[in-house]
DNA sequence: AACCGGGGGTGAAACGATTTAACACCGGTG
DNA sequence: CACCGGTGTTAAATCGTTTCACCCCCGGTT
């Protein structure tokens, strides 16, 4: 029982036929004033709404992206999520979300259900690095951005944000700021940007002219909360303490800071922490953490915008690898040299 | 230039009519083995996919669910929207995640994109009291049901919780812990879980025979982190301090705690702090936190079960209204009497 | 008077699937 | 041999739009 009334009913009631309702709908410039009225009356009357299905199946332009993440539990993904529907809903389109879960599977689920609703392209944060379900979606010509996930592949649009560099950042703040016994927190081998970081940490040091041995990664099976906990537990069970920590993402070191900050040691005073996104939750912590921040609702809009216009030109297209900035918000969970000061005043 | 391929094509190269291709995707078990594998071979070949928009378009009906929020950004809403997305999933339905951002416009715009796409159903967190938008959409003969807000009309199905119960948990809890200045922060009356949960609140002041002005409100202008810590600036500078906050949701809390513990403040010796949603930070917290939970997925599932199994039997469905019982998880932030016990031990 | 051009409409043919009525074929039965 | 019921397949109608070729009318040019 889904809005029974058609375009048919609206030309009938308004002694038109369907071709002029249509053009009403779509070129209102080119139909007569009073013809335009009668038939905008007639809609209101009956109450009528266009079938996106039908108009979609004649004009072959859908009006709906998707939008696939690994993770809609995470602020990092929800803040890109609200980009992507900021512009997709100013441009007309709606926005199908998917959550993979990190699972190839249902990742799979999903992209099969997006190429039947014929979306107008696909925003993708790949499970896999093999791109398995990317191809899929190419092969049966749909447009793809990836979302945080660099390619080197020239066939595909790309948003990410340069993490090598934000590993950098993190870890040469740590230095200059006196720490020398740095703990990397990180999430599995597979996941990349993790990977990305951690090179750019270790660049950090190498820069700096310092001993390789002053950073030391420390690998935990996911990035959320309770594997900072873990990771926190672990170090503080140690003889010889790390004095700064800087975890794969703001969710790890939350829960790192947490337990140390309940274990009694002093964030920064004993030990720094740095974290990564900068989500909103980072600023609000015990002691307000610093991070590395990365544009997410810029990614989202970026992302979305390239979607959109590759599939309005497709042929003068040219795809485009788009690298952000991270930018390190220094707080005060890894300011040595401030608190001192503050506490000789 | 999406997928060239259709089910004629298909036809053609099996050397069946479309009808038979047709029932191979629909009802293989009337189609003879032989050439029901001559089909699915003709269409792995040609990477057919089913073009969703002619299917809804013959058989009228639609394969997505719609699901409008509050705000993406806050996990509560997250977490809703992660036990749509499974069972929406499940019963092979896409998920159009709209963000109303409390805004009556863009609530419209959204119901406006919905309709035209023909939605299976909708999950609505109203912007409005009034359900302008909501009647809009019954009105074109779709299903909607309303999320995390109770209603009279017996025309619509509504997942809930019990707001009020919660309340009085909350503060019942707190009275029993032996603190007796308590300050509800809460948001603007406009937002009418609060409303509830602050009737609740006066219900457990007024069954433990307690003096009414044991509790007072604090409004704010938005439950988020910012407003929670602005509120415990105001609290700070009072003369007289309450020994216990309860907060209308986890951000507001996180805020306040923040602030609390970072003037020196001793959480829960000197000020118990009650939150609401239970939101995974909560349990993060410098102190952990004391919560309110909400079965936030199980809202999310049941919510999409209802909408799917309403469209599925229109005729012999009963609108339901479900609401579920809130629960105290009773964490540090307000365990006074366990702490007084642990430090005499 | 014939012709032209163009604004304002019409009507029918797509689009790609589902659905249904009809049909062809089979061995078995009366 | 005619008839039957069942099975597997076909062809055509249908869904609601958009699009496109065409028509009609009317004033302005030759």
């Amino acid at each position: 029982m889904v809005s029974p009334v058609s375009i048919r009913d609206v030309a009938t009631r308004a002694k038109v036929s369907v071709g002029t309702v249509s053009n009403v709908l779509n070129r209102p410039e080119v139909v007569a004033p009073a013809t335009r009225d009668r038939v905008m009356g007639a809609i209101e009357e009956l109450g009528f709404v266009r079938n996106d299905a039908a108009r979609q199946l004649r004009s072959g332009t859908p009006r709906a992206i998707g939008l696939v993440v690994l993770d809609v539990g995470n602020p990092f993904f929800t803040d890109v999520a609200r980009g992507v529907e900021d512009t997709a809903s100013e441009a007309g389109h709606a926005v199908i979300l998917c959550n993979s879960d990190e699972s190839t599977q249902r990742e799979a689920r999903h992209v099969d259900l997006l190429a039947e609703q014929r979306v107008h392209g696909v925003l993708i944060t790949p499970v896999d690095a093999d791109l398995a379900a990317v191809r899929r979606l190419r092969d049966r010509g749909m447009s793809v951005v990836l979302l945080d996930h660099p390619t080197d592949d020239p066939g595909l649009c790309a948003v990410a944000v340069d993490d090598r560099a934000g590993g950098e950042l993190a870890v040469t703040h740590l230095l200059a700021e006196g720490y020398e016994r740095i703990v990397m927190v990180n999430g599995p081998t597979r996941i990349h940007q993790g990977r990305q970081r951690h090179e750019g940490a270790v660049d950090a040091v190498r820069k700096a002219g310092r001993d390789e041995r002053v950073l030391e990664e420390l690998k935990v099976p996911a990035l959320n909360v309770a594997s900072g906990q873990r990771a926190a537990e672990q170090l503080l069970a140690r003889s010889t303490r790390p004095d700064a920590v800087f975890c794969a993402n703001d969710l790890l070191a939350l829960g790192v800071l947490q337990v140390l900050v309940r274990a009694g040691v002093r964030v920064p005073e004993d030990v720094a922490i740095v974290g990564y996104d900068d989500i909103d939750f980072a600023a609000a912590a015990a002691v307000p953490l610093t991070s590395v921040r990365q544009p997410r609702q810029l990614i989202g809009r970026t992302a979305a915008e390239l979607v959109i216009a590759e599939t309005m030109t497709p042929s003068e297209h040219v795809h485009k690898h788009v690298l952000f900035a991270p930018e390190l918000v220094v707080r005060e969970s890894s300011r040595r040299v401030q608190r001192a000061r503050r506490r000789t005043r």
